[in-house]
DNA sequence: AACCCTCGCAACCGCCAGTAC
DNA sequence: GGTACTGGCGGTTGCGAGGGT
């Protein structure tokens, strides 16, 4: 049988050390992305597998896109929450330049205050039912997300500044881990979904 | 100046699916 | 067919920076 990807004794965690950060890129420049358990004892590095495939992934990659987010970055973010909760894999996969972990902080620490202090649920995306921030928000929220009607975009009213855009190509290729929504299998409250059959 | 609090982000942990043995 | 390992993912933690008192 293999071996475990790592023993933890005698590891580094924590912080990386410039040292560090430079074994591993110039080992991956010169072998390449891959084999995570061997990759530490061959860079000469004292850490797991998982945390140099981590550091690599999130930080040290090439063309990791670094700094705030665009308005339409946040803007597609917030509607593919919408559609795909929280995959950050999948989100940040749409997201050139982002890394899951990225788009999970910025949607913890931004984002999701955000929704909130717009009488945004988070979770679901709809209006609160009843907001101690806004408190005329029950009464509006009954309109909003009941009375989407408008079948050429594919998330609440409340979302309008956004462009739209379609999944549809992507799930005709690969994807069964985002089953099509059907009549069976949607939301009733949730009438655009029908779009993206 | 010193202390406390909050926030943002890097990194870790645990779990799971796929796959090698 | 069963077991163990790998790679990937989402949730969570912990630390440093910055702001407030």
């Amino acid at each position: 049988m293999r071996k475990p990807c790592c023993d933890k004794e005698g590891t580094n965690k924590g912080a990386w050390s410039k040292q560090e950060d430079q074994k591993l890129i110039d080992y991956i420049h010169l072998h390449g992305e891959g084999c995570w358990r061997s990759l530490p004892k061959a860079a000469g590095l004292h850490r797991c597998g998982k945390s140099c495939r981590l550091r690599w992934i999130n930080y040290l990659r090439p063309d990791i896109k670094r700094g705030n987010f665009a308005p339409d970055e946040e803007d597609l973010i917030i509607k593919l929450h919408a559609l795909l909760g929280n995959r950050w894999s999948l989100i940040a996969g749409r997201l050139p330049g982002r890394t899951d972990n990225e788009v999970k902080n910025y949607w913890n620490s931004h984002i999701r205050r955000k929704l909130i202090n717009m009488g945004i649920d988070p979770n679901n995306h709809k209006l609160y039912q009843t907001s101690p921030l806004l408190p005329h928000a029950a009464s509006s929220s009954s309109h909003h997300h009941h009375l989407n009607l408008d079948l050429t975009i594919a998330f609440p009213a409340h979302y309008s500044s956004s462009p739209t855009f379609t999944l549809a190509e992507e799930d005709d290729n690969n994807n069964n881990d985002n089953p099509k929504p059907t009549s069976e299998n949607m939301d009733e409250s949730n009438p655009t979904l029908l779009l993206f059959q």
